[in-house]
DNA sequence: TCAGTTTTGTAGCAAGCGCTACATAGCAGG
DNA sequence: CCTGCTATGTAGCGCTTGCTACAAAACTGA
């Protein structure tokens, strides 16, 4: 019957939203099914019934925060086009907030998994970067097509630079 | 007897070696301790017994190879003073060339443990990135000392921005 | 040679992990 | 009410991990 796998659906998208928040406040490294299960108040026999396995769930939740991430930014930017260094500032005042900044902790742990061991994080790192690239572009007043996907790159990888040093320097004068 | 101390210190020295090597290779997820006494040709047992655990053993490693990166770099660098742009430049270049790039690539998995976890890795990003950036700054030729630091601080984020980014998409067309 | 110390091997513990087998409870249609 | 499917709890397997207990070997100084 299509509607018990209807039911089913509806059930594991429920349960993605509190397991986003647990792998944004612990990341990945404590991210275990007994722990995710807690947090989104079932059990890890129960996940492991909405999703194929933990790969699937893992690979369903990051791309959701991938989402979420890039609606906070568009939330908090002034919406008009801007200049790649401009931008670049915008996007970095922005991200600093509590609440956006485990995002990019996320994220940079995301990509060192990605690196290594490959599926789900590869594919996912992947999804949200390019999303993310997506998003910058569309606020970039570069009039070339070419050029402009180019100066997303660029602010992608300054914003990116800032991050990672911020984190392993956390009180270090901030630019 | 300070003999029997200073053979397990020398002991303990040229176990290290063939650790970074490892870890270079497999990474921090990678590197359980079998693994690493494998790769040293010799036993948990022994790791443990030259370490006090394995934080212990970690923290050396990490620290011994935020040396050799830095002498490496050193190494394939042109020795004058440059335009933090330039300086930026040359260090992408060399930093990408593979032997090179698997230190980054460990340096991102480092840094985001020492988010998560904290010690060892938070003190041994901080001690790897304050070692690079006093390498950076001693190659450029800002004349002022606060605002060479400043410098330093960019080159190393625009590096890092760079690597994060080719990391998260390994077949965009790089910069 | 012998006592005492240092070094090393063997074996295994306790905890955590992803995942599964099995049984039950609940609910649907006939 | 009965039959069959869906949903969920319980228990635990097999594996990996950091670390340790214990004992034997190897060495050292007298």
């Amino acid at each position: 019957m299509t509607n018990a796998a209807h039911v089913r659906l509806r059930r594991r998208d429920a349960v993605l939203e509190p397991i986003c928040d647990h792998l944004l406040a612990h990341g990945l490294g404590g991210s275990n099914l007994r722990a995710l299960a807690r947090a989104a108040d079932t059990s890890d026999r129960m996940l492991l019934y909405y999703f194929a396995d933990k790969n699937d769930l893992i690979d369903a939740a990051l791309r959701r925060l991938g989402q979420r991430l890039a609606d906070r930014l568009a939330e908090r930017t002034p919406n008009k086009r801007m200049v790649p260094n401009q931008l670049a500032d915008a996007v970095w005042t922005v991200i600093r907030e509590p609440d956006l900044w485990a995002y990019k902790v996320l994220f940079v742990e995301l990509v060192a998994r990605s690196a290594r061991v490959g599926e789900p994080y590869s594919g996912a790192s992947r999804a949200i970067t390019e999303h993310f690239l997506e998003w910058v572009s569309s606020r970039l007043a570069t009039a070339d097509d070419v050029e402009r996907s180019k100066d997303a790159m660029d602010v992608l990888a300054i914003v990116d630079g800032r991050v990672l040093l911020q984190m392993a320097l956390p009180d270090a004068n901030t630019v």
